[in-house]
RNA sequence: GGAUCGGUAGUUCAGUUGGUUAGAAUGCCGCCCUGUCACGGCGGAGGUCGCGGGUUCGAGUCCCGUCCGGUCCGCCA
């Protein structure tokens, strides 16, 4: 028996058992007449007592010898510290030590494990085994668990069936680049991974499972972020015989069990907003309702003053940032470089406070008088100690900086708090984006979803205009700020889904030999049908008030899309090369 | 593909207009310590300043190139 507790679980009640531990020595505390030892598990730490009175000499010199995160056994008896620490739950109690074995013995480690770590993010990701040995990625990964637990057991009291779908999947061109895997079997040919079972699950629905889930990884071949990964993992979800609104009622419900189950936080009922409103208001497909800071639109207000950069824009828009009067025009300069980045691309930042007595102070006064620059006072509902800012150009984009420029006042204003969450439906996305660059339509959210019912003659027969305009029953769901899941109401109509792949600019021919099976499927009695999925990890990290994903991927890829633990990706043997019908050319630099 | 920040001890970082022997904290090793828990005290070891080239009497510091990492834009139906 390796042990008779866990690490984190004997207290006062336990005191007079001998027993023994396992774990991983956290450190040593050497004082000469006695040796503390800190014993770490995955459920908490434990210390142990070496006493020079009492404890034999060879076990003595043998508790000496333990560096950190030596993995050992020891045994012994339960006693009352003489000295309580209540920083941990078992502070109030130590093991006097009778046995001690050494399992393992452990080089020192590159960086503390301990919940504020030394190390860099590098080298964490190096030694991956280590990193995960400190609570807060134990923490992690175990509500990441927990999670997981908690969907399947509200979706299978809802009915929905698990299914499995296939990893060695069809490339389309469509979407996101495909991570592809060569065909031995059939030489020249590859199978793609796939970006998400979508059309697996609409089959699924063809074949009559009518609520179908499934916790899956998906792969997509596009460069990383803090919040994106190659291979993440995705709550996919399909149900039959549905409208979008019991869509978003399941799945509400299925947040809020969530939220409860894992938090013990009840939410109440998700507001909803439309594209169109999330565009205007504040420049986002996925705003951050956790404060309000909406755009207010003053363009016709502010034009014909003689101030030549707002009379040249095509859209002057701005937010009233409560409370923020106080800025320093060091930190309104800081900001407005920080605005002109090219990853923002503002030209600049025109900013009016409002004093304690009410009157306004702008950087364009040569041009407005307190008497106009009330009226902005008005028209964003300012009082004595707010700051108005606004950005001026063409529309979408300006929109787009503002978005930035709130998001960036939230945080400074601290109204961006992870442990608040404000979760929102966005709905009536477009069904299609114009794409200058390329002259064709692409899919807003994708290939198969439906453009809302009353539209579909428009669609059947409608000019460019209309097509801009076609909204879908489409849908996201949105927690402070960010996507957390999305799906739509999907089309089940063969002419429908055929009148679609050709708006996309499909020929037949390539609509035929890329979605044949689907089109073939719908034509044997396809219900009506709509789904969503979530993004699991980003799930994991919101709800844990962290940004970023990696900390919830047991073995995460870096920025290069490299697993720099296993040194992956690597070359493969000619043998294999040949074997698979490759020849890899290199690009000449 | 692009922008930007960084790379100096095991680790996290500091390092002045270019100037003596490159520092701190932490970790590690040794000694001391009758209750520590971020223990404390004393001592010690530990450096290819990412790599290559250049400017200079002299480069961690300036210039060019390159590699690696972080964040972001493009991209992500």
């Amino acid at each position: 028996m390796y042990r008779s507790h866990n690490c984190g679980e004997l207290r006062i009640a336990d005191i007079g058992k001998e027993v023994t531990l396992s774990g991983w020595v956290q450190g040593t505390n050497n004082l000469g007449f006695v040796l503390f030892a800190n014993l770490r598990d995955r459920y908490g730490i434990t210390q142990l007592n070496f006493n020079e009175e009492r404890t034999a000499a060879d076990l003595l010199e043998k508790a000496r010898s333990l560096g950190r995160e030596f993995v050992i056994q020891a045994t012994g008896l339960v006693v009352e510290r003489s000295s309580k620490n209540d920083k941990i739950p078992t502070g109030h109690i130590e093991v006097q030590v009778t046995d001690l074995q050494i399992l393992n013995v452990s080089k020192t480690p590159p960086f503390t494990i301990e919940e504020n770590t030394d190390g860099g993010d590098d080298l964490r990701m190096k030694y991956r085994y280590l990193d995960l040995r400190r609570p807060q990625l134990q923490r992690n990964l175990m509500f990441r668990s927990k999670l997981a637990i908690e969907i399947r057991k509200y979706l299978s009291d809802q009915l929905f069936v698990e299914v499995e779908t296939p990893n060695l999947i069809k490339s389309t061109p469509e979407g996101a680049r495909d991570f592809v895997v060569p065909s031995r079997m059939n030489g020249g040919q590859f199978y793609a991974l796939p970006q998400s079972p979508q059309t697996f699950k609409q089959i699924l629905m063809v074949a009559g499972y009518d609520r179908y889930f499934q916790i899956v990884k998906c792969f997509r071949d596009e460069d990383l972020r803090a919040d994106r990964q190659p291979e993440f993992t995705q709550i996919d979800c399909e149900m039959a015989f549905v409208h979008q609104e019991d869509i978003l009622n399941t799945f509400e419900g299925l947040t809020k069990h969530l939220f409860k189950g894992a938090l013990d936080i009840e939410l109440s009922d998700f507001p909803r907003m439309t594209y169109d409103d999330a565009m205007e208001f504040y420049g986002s497909d996925k705003p951050d309702i956790r404060f309000d800071m909406r755009f207010v639109e003053v363009t016709d207000l502010v034009k014909g003053k003689d101030f030549p950069v707002f009379d040249s824009a095509e859209a002057v828009v701005g937010i009233c940032a409560k409370g923020a009067a106080n800025f320093t025009r060091k930190q309104l300069d800081e900001l407005t470089e920080w605005l002109k980045r090219p990853q923002i691309g503002a030209k600049g930042l025109v900013y009016m406070r409002v004093e304690a007595d009410g009157s306004c102070k702008s950087s364009v006064d040569k041009f407005y008088n307190q008497e106009e620059l009330a009226a902005w006072k008005a028209a964003f509902n300012a009082e004595p100690g707010d700051m108005v800012m606004l950005l001026c150009g063409e529309l979408e984009k300006t929109r787009k900086q503002l978005s930035e420029l709130r998001l960036e006042m939230g945080t400074r204003l601290g109204l961006r708090n992870p442990a608040v969450f404000a979760p929102l439906w966005v709905v009536d996305f477009p069904l299609l984006e114009w794409d200058e660059d390329s002259q064709r339509f692409f899919a807003m959210h994708h290939p198969f979803t439906s453009p809302k019912k009353e539209q579909i003659a428009d669609m059947l027969n409608g000019d460019h205009e209309t097509m801009k305009n076609l909204r879908a029953d489409a849908y996201d769901l949105v927690l402070n700020g960010v996507e957390i899941g999305g799906g739509s109401i999907r089309i089940h109509d063969r002419d429908l889904q055929s009148k679609n792949f050709q708006l996309l600019g499909f020929t037949p021919e390539q609509a035929e030999n890329q979605f044949g099976f689907l089109l073939g499927a719908f034509e044997y009695g396809a219900p009506p049908h709509g789904g969503i999925a979530f993004g699991f990890d980003r799930l994991c990290a919101v709800m844990s008030g962290f940004n970023s994903i990696r900390d919830f991927i047991a073995f995460p890829k870096n920025n290069q899309g490299r697993d720099v633990m296993i040194d992956a990706p690597s070359h493969i043997e000619d043998a294999q090369l040949k074997e698979l019908c490759l020849n890899v050319v290199l690009p000449v630099a």
